[in-house]
DNA sequence: CTGAAAGCGCTAACAA
DNA sequence: TTGTTAGCGCTTTCAG
């Protein structure tokens, strides 16, 4: 491989065909062929030059420029998604949503991940240079000083995933904090005591936004979490926690009702559960996952989980940033979207 | 919302700052300016004309249009993946890590989705139109037409997962067929005589490759398969394998070893074998997996598998096609990988 | 070391 | 209906 790259010719890429060479072919001027590859409001050219460009730009293969329309537009169709990282089902489907729904409304998107020690600025940067019409930042806050900037480059930003009161930027996220609410108010119908919680990576603000609501609403009773586990999104994350939670402590120690922050992880968290300490769900404890994903319909699951309306979401973050592309900003939007309790079999009401 | 945007007015994108503002401000000339932010090879502007320059450039927050620069360089930097569909953590994982590595090379990734119908033209023309330096097709092929378009507009493009002995178009694939041949030699030496395969989508060449190397593997022992189970990619579709394998059919007449196309499917089908069926894993039937997902080393599974080096077929695809884009082509590379048997607790050596 | 000027491929205002 | 012309912001000779 090496051997070979050394032998052979460097490449100059050839220039490509332009309207210049097209209109010359048909025996016209440039302008024309321009109008007719711009359809737009009536553009008035007769039938007959139409065909005879259409046929010497189909002789030639020719296609139009993205790029130096772009420069000419001051516009490029184009909107940069900002990835933090790919760890769970709920980004893989957001990015293709996104993608998709993008493409139908005739932009195209490019992709930018940020590095893993998670600062901004460069690729930031990357997205502002390529000019891009609109940024969606996924699961991570823009600063207040980046915010400002790309008001300078006039690109408008949304946040998915993840809001801010004290930002200026416009945001679509899950309510995770009321959806915390809903499930500490559920499982306290349902006559649970001993509630506990598995985190994903600790300072995630989806995480926290969870806690805090099952906090506050299981404290409205007078009662705290009693026992928590801080891991990430994985299956053997779960494991771990019902480790933690099961191992070295008297069963009347032992939570009845675990609220885990993504489904993967509560069903580690049931697996382990299970087969390593004999618990039964929901007898003995009660599980209740986060995201609604595949898996929480697996036969040997049925997790009660609370859904997210990602397609809901997606297409609210697109109809934001196309308002902000299109019309003067007037005000901040941050679209808090409610999740939904789905009940299936891993929550017993203790009432009975 | 509707209202808010009737009532908003339209707007135009401001022009950004461009060298000549940043030029002005330094009092220098637009070309010096241009030097100054393109500090490839010893570009000589003094000391102090960089300095003003920088100073200009950062009060008026000057950025360089990349656009700008790709129409006169006729070269973008950026790198168009086409995408087929996401439906497995394979492609969440490779999509991760081409637009990672890209980054890290200076490129970009556009990222374009085919339609659902599967028709290419469109989506390749969009990439083409971009003027992409390079295009990654993911889980698709090219048809010659296309093939040879891409050639005309001088644009490079290399096949990911999927590739074909006629085509004329540079690819890396896991070389699937061999890898069922791997797993049919396993499990005859292992001594299993009535072997099934469950399939995923009808006609996916990935699908049909393992196939076949496990029909002619086993097929020089005189052995046909058993069974077979066309499916999709999920847990559910290997659920409903088991169904079709173990219902209505004499215990005798059981596969004594079932080869499934993905791991999520093999977890499905065990899952089912078990729960609904009674079956031991691996004592009345071996099972074995594809990919190595983290599901396979769920501690319920411990599942053999064929791992695939997602990593070392990402890195050759974009050497591949680095190459392309910088040296003249010679030949046709068809990469195929290999993957790796892991054996974990699924399969039982039926001699013993 | 720096400036002037041409040109990448396109759109759009203005003329004809 | 069509042609002419002036840029969009940049890189790159070519002079000086």
């Amino acid at each position: 491989m090496i051997e070979k790259r050394k032998m052979v010719k460097r490449k100059v890429r050839q220039r490509r065909v332009s309207s210049v060479d097209v209109a010359k072919e048909a025996g016209v001027s440039q302008a024309t062929v321009s109008r007719v590859f711009n359809q737009k409001k009536g553009t008035n050219v007769s039938e007959d030059t139409v065909e005879k460009i259409m046929a010497a730009a189909n002789k030639l293969n020719y296609r139009p420029s993205v790029i130096a329309r772009s420069l000419q537009e001051n516009t490029t169709n184009i909107i940069g998604i900002i990835n933090r990282r790919f760890d769970s089902s709920f980004h893989m489907i957001s990015l293709d949503l996104f993608s998709r729904e993008l493409q139908k409304q005739g932009y195209t998107t490019l992709l930018l991940n940020l590095p893993s020690d998670g600062s901004m600025d460069s690729t930031l940067h990357k997205a502002l240079e390529y000019q891009v019409d609109g940024i969606i930042l996924t699961s991570a806050k823009l600063t207040s000083s980046l915010a400002s900037e790309c008001q300078n480059y006039d690109t408008p930003v949304v946040q998915f995933n993840r809001y801010s009161l004290y930002q200026e930027v416009d945001s679509v996220c899950l309510d995770n904090y009321k959806a915390g609410m809903d499930v500490g108010n559920y499982l306290l119908e349902t006559n649970h005591k001993r509630i506990g919680y598995v985190s994903g990576i600790a300072g995630s603000s989806t995480s926290v936004d969870r806690k805090k609501g099952l906090e506050d609403s299981i404290g409205r009773e007078g009662l705290a979490l009693t026992c928590e586990y801080i891991g990430i999104l994985t299956h053997e994350s779960g494991c771990k926690a019902a480790d933690s939670f099961f191992s070295h402590v008297d069963r009347e120690k032992w939570p009845d009702a675990v609220f885990c922050v993504t489904d993967d992880v509560a069903a580690g968290f049931i697996d382990q559960a299970r087969s390593v300490y004999g618990v039964n769900i929901p007898e003995d404890v009660s599980v209740v996952g986060f995201d609604d994903a595949p898996i929480a319909k697996w036969p040997q699951y049925q997790l009660s989980t609370i859904s997210q309306p990602i397609e809901v979401m997606v297409m609210e973050t697109i109809d934001i940033l196309m308002d902000l592309i299109r019309y003067e900003k007037s005000g901040v939007m941050k679209k808090m979207i409610p999740g939904a309790f789905v009940a299936r079999k891993t929550v017993k009401d203790r009432n009975k």
